[in-house]
DNA sequence: CTTGGCACTCGGATACATTGAGTGCCAGAA
DNA sequence: TTCTGGCACTCAATGTATCCGAGTGCCAAG
């Protein structure tokens, strides 16, 4: 049987008066709370049609109907409009994100907007190195064994190692290299600084291979090679104020959301700033999920998805608005980005 | 009436099944699991005793007793010693914090390892800036009318703020303040650059002050006098896990966790890497702390401390553990970071 | 000062009754 | 057909009564 619009008025009541609410809704109030024009019973055998297919369900026989995965799922493709955002969010989201001096600044204020806005755990992940290309090397001496290699990104990421070498180093010889480094790399790509750098002790005297092999050994291993994804966290008290929203215990959530090598996978990765995803319960694989709801989406410079953000919410959360959160946010962020490069 | 050696013993024995059970204690059972070679009875004149003093409390009437702050904190000063490490702890100290590529990376496993070890929540503190000096200054041209001012310290941290210039500027220039700025600064602790770099402007051509100008007042303004102190939490999945530990709700102090400047007041200042600090329940006069216990101690090299770290879990934690926990851990983080030198 | 005995207290567990929101189904109306 | 009102039924949640026992305070004897 396929479900005329009716039926599909029908479950958008039950899933937005059940987000508010955040109890089973039955027919009756249904039938008070939204106008829908016709009688309770009338309602009843929609549902029942409902519950048939597999949108809605029972917690227990006496109860009314709460959505599914796949009820939010119909909810979210087909029956929602997102929400405008209020004038005093907006005016939130310039504030707030305005003031930031540094990248490190712009992550950490946008990530505990989107928890603000939206009243949920918010993640966001700093732009990735590998979509990023340098735009400086410095290589500072500490010691005449020691020096720091700071990297400087496109995106306004700056990474440090310290290299220890294998023999005394003169000043010079440090700010030559630096030179040479410099040209070689500035502009690439990370990805394809593996394959510019590499050859690049042969250009040198031979007693200064090593020194030379040893800072390019940094450079590729930590930069390259194990490059780490970066991911800030915030609103985890939202778990607890509305942790009851969670069928389930939050301390698998609040686990993962330690776990960052989790965290990226859950955020997955964005090829695109404009797409946004929403997976809802079980369609999310990561265990302790499956009463969750996370929305996601890419952030970068001109339509070059740099980094992914979104938030971590109960599987009734307000999809609309959340939404609606999310894409501006994201949208301001690559607006920053863009302006700084 | 004083309390004698057996009481003293009664308390000692309270708090250790109590923070062992979680259940309130009854003299029974405090008879049958320690050694204190009296009756029921008698505990139980000690107990009125000690309640009557305010070290334990009951429930209610017909329940065990329960060790008040005021127990806890007899308990802490004169009762238990500190309880030393397993050989699986201190090689889990050392695996896990040998491999750290940067200082980013020592607060991160440190956080990490403390939350671990201590099953609580953790919080370490980033070396602060006013009590570090200045390892290096860079100036990293970004384009003509921008520019990358970068400032590593003693302590590793390297901190980073784009510099607008009021007027275009070539390379030579910026590569003489690079070498005058760095001269008069280097090696300064980072409080006294203020006084040494206001002038500095005057030295240089008049067209040129206002780039100078532009970059000292970055300087100060983001470094020195608005230096933000940095914080890494981890470890709050063991709120969730032991939530119901603290005899209210954990909403408040995920919140907390979450306001960095709270935290830092927590952390409290330590001067001296060897002290070792303990704040239970009301003591802590910050809301919603009131069923918490801090533990915090400074870190630093050669007994400078140049930050603080601990953990905060519920009053009745296992102070003896956690307390040896929270100082070997930060010794050898005062070590590793005295070595990186 | 310590100990065994004893009456007393009271939170928590158990059992059972009550309530009411909500359902499914059916017969009659539109 | 499709909708509606009526009605019996279900069952979680709530309330009530009762019991149980860990634990206490007190007292008199050792």
């Amino acid at each position: 049987m396929p479900l005329d619009d009716r039926k599909l008025e029908v479950l958008r009541a039950v899933v937005e008066d059940y987000v508010a609410t955040h109890e089973p809704v039955g027919s009756k109030a249904l039938a008070e709370r939204y106008q829908l024009g016709v009688s309770p019973a009338t309602i009843r055998n929609d549902m029942a049609a409902l519950e048939e297919e597999g949108y809605i369900a029972q917690p227990h026989t006496s109860a009314g109907r709460v959505p599914t995965d796949k009820g939010y799922r119909l909810f979210v493709d087909r029956l929602s409009t997102i929400k405008p955002l209020s004038g005093a969010e907006k005016r939130a989201i310039h504030t707030f994100l305005d003031g930031a001096v540094d990248l490190d600044d712009v992550v950490a204020r946008t990530v505990r907007l989107l928890a603000q806005l939206t009243r949920q755990v918010a993640v966001v992940q700093y732009p990735s190195l590998t979509r990023s290309s340098v735009r400086h090397v410095e290589l500072v001496p500490l010691t005449p064994s020691r020096l720091l290699l700071v990297l400087i990104t496109d995106t306004g990421r700056v990474e440090q190692r310290v290299v220890e070498l294998p023999r005394e180093t003169d000043d010079s010889l440090v700010a030559d290299l630096r030179a040479r480094i410099g040209s070689a790399v500035t502009g690439l790509d990370l990805p394809k600084v593996a394959n510019v750098v590499e050859n690049l002790a042969e250009g040198f005297e031979p007693d200064e291979r090593p020194t030379v092999s040893a800072i390019v050994a940094t450079l590729l291993d930590s930069l390259v090679e194990h490059s780490e994804e970066r991911v800030a966290v915030a609103g985890t008290a939202n778990l607890a104020r509305f942790g009851h929203d969670f069928d389930q215990a939050v301390e698998p959530l609040l686990e993962a959301l330690e776990e960052h090598v989790v965290l990226l996978r859950l955020l997955g990765e964005a090829s695109n700033p404009s797409t946004l995803t929403v997976r809802i319960g079980e369609e999310n694989e990561a265990s302790g999920f499956s009463t969750a709801s996370i929305i996601t989406t890419g952030y970068g410079p001109d339509d070059r998805a740099v980094g992914s953000m979104g938030v971590v919410g109960p599987t009734r959360m307000d999809y609309p608005g959340t939404i609606a959160s999310v894409g501006a946010v994201a949208r301001y962020v690559s607006q920053i980005l863009a302006a700084n490069r």
